[in-house]
DNA sequence: CGTACACTTAACCTTATGGTTAAGTGTAAT
DNA sequence: ATTACACTTAACCATAAGGTTAAGTGTACG
């Protein structure tokens, strides 16, 4: 098993990997539908680079958009962070401390 | 609050972004303590390359490095994944509730 | 109509990423 | 001592990422 193409992966992480797209995400995950200048003007960035941020999320299916007239609305779409989680969920067992383990064993393994 | 400049987690979720060091990771998963060259040894590029891979893992704190003679053996530390973790752990309600949405969006748009 | 507004695209720049080959360092074995 | 081995570093290359300014598209409004 040497290839593990998963590019869908790829471009989750790789999005999330930028703390202005996580705070857009972010204010996506607080107000639901927000439009793009809005979503732009607490940055201390252009516009154009706010759009490029958007096409990041957007290819990476964080984000939908929808035109209404001249003003596009984004909302989040989080499923995207589902696979994500799940990859990091096969190296929970790495990080939890041995008490954590122990309480995990005695849940999931009663008697 | 339009500073979110979390390094640490930018790191953490740059590192995932590519399959080949999520293959050595799961490599170190599986095997607990693995020469580089071991490492290596299953992919199709060059031992730099994987240095360079081995680099960022280390950068973001993924793995760790011990040199024993000649050998380095590299085993993981799984403990920046939690901050990942936590960090998605914040948007699990937005696709663990699809269902409720679905139903909210079919209200919401009638055709 | 013309103009302002909301967004998008284009062109460009700088730095980072992922790869290469070749050379260097230090340890082990003959 | 020499040679082989395991890894590292250096130098280079092509492409991608993240930013800019300027120009373009399309919708709303006076």
């Amino acid at each position: 098993m040497v290839k593990c193409n998963d590019v869908d992966l790829d471009r989750t992480f790789a999005a999330l990997a930028d703390p202005t797209r996580r705070a857009l995400l972010a204010r996506l995950g607080r107000e639901d539908s927000v439009s793009v200048s809005e979503l732009a003007e607490p940055f201390p960035v252009s516009l154009p680079a706010i759009m490029k941020h958007l096409n990041v999320l957007s290819d990476a299916g964080l984000i939908l958009r929808q035109k209404t007239g001249r003003t596009v609305s984004c909302r989040l779409n989080a499923a995207p962070m589902a696979d994500a989680m799940e990859w990091l969920h096969h190296y929970e067992r790495f990080w939890s401390t041995r008490l954590d383990r122990l309480a995990d064993l005695v849940e999931n393994e009663p008697s």
